[in-house]
DNA sequence: AACCCCGGTCCTGTATACAGCCTACGTCCG
DNA sequence: CGGACGTAGGCTGTATACAGGACCGGGGTT
């Protein structure tokens, strides 16, 4: 019936994008009736989906009830890169540190191999790029996996669930930027060190490594940020509270 | 009109005691109309509450619809603890490496003279013990607002939410083992040394002496899995799918 | 005897009605 | 003219009714 299941997950979804595109901007009250004619769905799965994006943390509660749209200033942005960083750091470190079996490798193994055909081939363009985004999800995924802790898995989950805190999130910058074959150059022979200090069971460097692989992404939205054209380029960017320019 | 304002809350804090006293075993569908009359609110305020504790951990959803309550094998409790040293470690490093203002620090440093102030004028037992715990959770507390950053304290939150993995979750087990006073010595040594460490700018000395202050936790809950009588110490212990002791 | 089909019961997902509260605007008084 | 109070509107929190689907048990058939 549904084309997504459920009103619920159409509403979140919705939801989700009406936020990250900006209509909804930060601070602003999201009533509940007015959305019902708007996303036509009733006021129950309206409700559920908002506390989940509560909980995504894309809106904050307001004391007297209801939710507002939250936003976010340039610290903010650049702990959620730290943080996921860290998390993920820590399951690489699992990952390296856990008994795998030879076969276990495999897929992240064929994982960069791809990442190395696909730079090899040709520049990183708007063309293949969904191509790149897909791949490098699939070795961050993989990793995840390989550390095999539902717990972190979890906690990871909500990291990346801020827009401009996940893996791909300025893949799109980077990919715009004059020196963008030198940073996915960079960031795949990262790939390759974190790939080979798993299986050399070295968590410690593959921890340092991934923390250093997630830095990236800090140094790309430092462009980005310094770029007022780029700016448009960052997921989320309506929620971000830009530092005035120096204002005379 | 309520005690504890909303049903939503009021749901949610029954049925999180429900869960954790072990009334709902692990795998154990949680139906909503049982609990309707149970705990004495309507379907609406039930299914938030069910929501939001999905979100925390201690449910999950099944594929079907509803709610499961969740169990934790001996590796999730281990990752999940060493989930929130993580995190709590950055959150040191981020306080230190900030630039703080000198009475930044004096609640903090508060917070430990009046720990070493306890734990010199008496052992811990289970009179002072819930002081002990109160200053505990302070210290740590306080470690996070240096940090100053939302993002982070978000995700700290949602990783001491689960009932073993929080900072005093192992205390009470703790206090029950002979070397307890070697334990709070060490754990008094570490939030001092923390609080130097932040004072001095050191981030990555204070990231790593957080980690580690959190496998103290990890320490106390080998000891207590290898005790039966202990293993009702431990918060939430009905949740836990204990391996099986070496069947014949 | 085993397997399949069918019906019933329970459950969740959804919609909507109602009540209390906060808010904001207008008006009245000082 | 300014501030405070009252009222009205809207909003959220809550309860409940309804529909569609899943699961389980029984009976029939092969």
């Amino acid at each position: 019936m549904d084309p997504s299941s459920s009103q619920t997950v159409r509403a979140l979804l919705k939801l989700r994008e009406l936020i990250l595109s900006g209509e909804l901007k930060p601070g602003e009250r999201v009533s509940e009736l007015p959305l019902v004619d708007r996303l036509g769905v009733s006021r129950t799965p309206l409700r559920a989906a908002l506390v989940r994006l509560e909980e995504e943390g894309l809106l904050e509660a307001i004391p007297t009830g209801g939710f507002a749209v939250r936003g976010f200033d340039e610290r903010e942005l650049y702990a959620a890169i730290e943080v996921r960083g860290t998390l993920e750091g820590l399951a690489a470190r699992f990952a390296a540190e856990r008994v795998l079996a030879a076969q276990d490798l495999v897929v992240l193994k064929e994982c960069v191999a791809a990442l190395d055909a696909l730079l090899d081939r040709s520049a990183i363009t708007t063309k293949n790029f969904s191509e790149y985004v897909k791949l490098n999800e699939r070795f961050h995924a993989f990793v995840i996996d390989l550390a095999d802790s539902q717990v972190l898995a979890r906690q990871i989950e909500r990291a990346v669930s801020l827009p401009f805190a996940s893996a791909s999130a300025f893949v799109m910058v980077q990919a715009a930027l004059p020196e963008a074959q030198t940073m996915f150059t960079i960031a795949q022979d990262q790939h390759r060190c974190i790939l080979q200090a798993i299986e050399a069971r070295e968590g410690t460097r593959a921890e340092a490594l991934m923390r250093e692989h997630a830095r990236l992404a800090r140094r790309n939205l430092e462009l980005a940020l310094r770029n007022q054209r780029m700016r448009r380029l960052v997921p989320g960017s309506g929620l971000i509270r830009f530092r005035t320019t120096a204002a005379a």
